[in-house]
DNA sequence: GCAAAAGTGTTGAGATTACACCCATGC
DNA sequence: GCATGGGTGTAATCTCAACACTTTTGC
């Protein structure tokens, strides 16, 4: 990364900043790398850079997450464009903020030479951020909320077998309440989106159907 | 406004452009300004300029609309951030698209001198644009429909006083269909947003009896 | 055989839709 | 007095929420 001195310039700058949200060990978690350098040194925040010209919003936001996490395949959109012109202290940015799903991160993550740490926290007992990255944190999950309720974007978090069981549990540790089973296997079915397998996965107890998705691309419908 | 010489930058500039909404004649329609220089000379564009640093982005867009319209209380939100690389050809810029609302608007307008002109657009029937700005007013349309179904920011395109006829009226022109009469005015009603003046309007016919909103300001609440 | 999760239907309440006639005014 | 938009109620349908017992497995 480029170090530049922008005292004196007269626009703003544009970055990118991701909210990366995966559900692990029955929680909400976030993803979150702790800063090294500059005003917010040793504070936790959302990965993000600035903007490079020549690329575009999406992709820097996707090579972020990419470098931190190794995940190609991630669910991602634009959540919210933060512009304060306080909002940092070292030079006015403007930040376009994204908001991504993966299913659940079992793998390593990357901090690089950027960040002095990177790790998952629960979404619902983030420490003091840096930037306004706590308003960032509120405003994604309000939008992952209501997105669960009208869209079929869980299927980002499931792996590509699932059982009904867990995709409920997915739904009411975001929404945070308990939902009646038979009511939400009734209506999770009647998208008619998931289709039973052949299988079933074996655990301590009787056998649960495994589910996968027939298709995995966004699209619109009444789930809650 | 200040010219520079943006080649040798190595980060985008950041730009507000807003898009404007107001029921005239029994239509929807939109603000649009004729630029005057560079690639897109003599088309129509939704007004919009450079942020300044210091200034916020909500900042930017209000400004904008003041010069152009003069008004002052407006509903105004943020839509969507356009980042694509090539979307201006002078230079890589981020335009911060902000999405307005003001009641009919019988005020004249300015073009200033950043313009060649300016005027109201049904916004069905809107012209070739510049940059994406017809791709960002297709994504203010559908904000703004939705939002009319689960909002009461109907209240930003009435004037103080108005007939239930004239409020079903900018349902339908939005929406773009009929509504029955009775279930409108049942729901309508039944949200007790609506206060009933103990005044009528007079016209050809029957007169008929005015209302005001209780509270202007932005809330959830079911309307369709 | 017992503990624990999986699986399954029905009923009542409330919401939503469809629909037709009388009323008050201006001309 | 007639043309025009303003004003009003009900019945049928659909959707949503609440609720309990049987089944299958591992130990």
């Amino acid at each position: 990364m480029r170090i530049a001195d922008y005292t004196n310039q007269t626009h703003p700058r544009v970055a990118v900043d991701a909210v990366l949200f995966s559900i692990a060990e029955g929680a909400l978690k976030a993803l979150l790398v702790k800063i090294k350098k500059g005003p917010f040194a040793g504070r936790w925040a959302f990965p993000g850079g600035l903007v490079q010209v020549g690329e575009s919003l999406d992709d820097a936001a996707r090579r972020e997450l990419y470098e931190k996490t190794g995940v190609q395949d991630l669910y991602l959109e634009q959540l919210y464009t933060f512009g304060d012109a306080q909002r940092d202290p070292t030079a006015h940015t403007v930040a376009v903020a994204y908001f991504a799903l993966v299913p659940d991160p079992g793998r390593t993550l990357h901090s690089g030479d950027k960040y002095a740490d990177i790790g998952w926290f629960p979404v619902r007992q983030l420490p003091q951020l840096a930037y306004d990255h706590n308003a960032m944190a509120a405003y994604a999950l309000q939008r992952l909320q209501a997105k669960l309720g009208y869209t079929n974007i869980v299927y980002s978090l499931l792996p590509r077998e699932f059982t009904l069981a867990e995709i409920q549990e997915i739904y009411e540790v975001i929404v945070d309440r308990k939902l009646d089973r038979r009511n939400f296997r009734r209506k999770i079915l009647a998208l008619g989106l998931l289709k039973p397998l052949p299988k079933t996965r074996r655990g301590a107890h009787r056998p649960a159907t495994l589910y996968t998705f027939t298709r995995r691309s966004p699209m619109n419908v009444e789930v809650l």
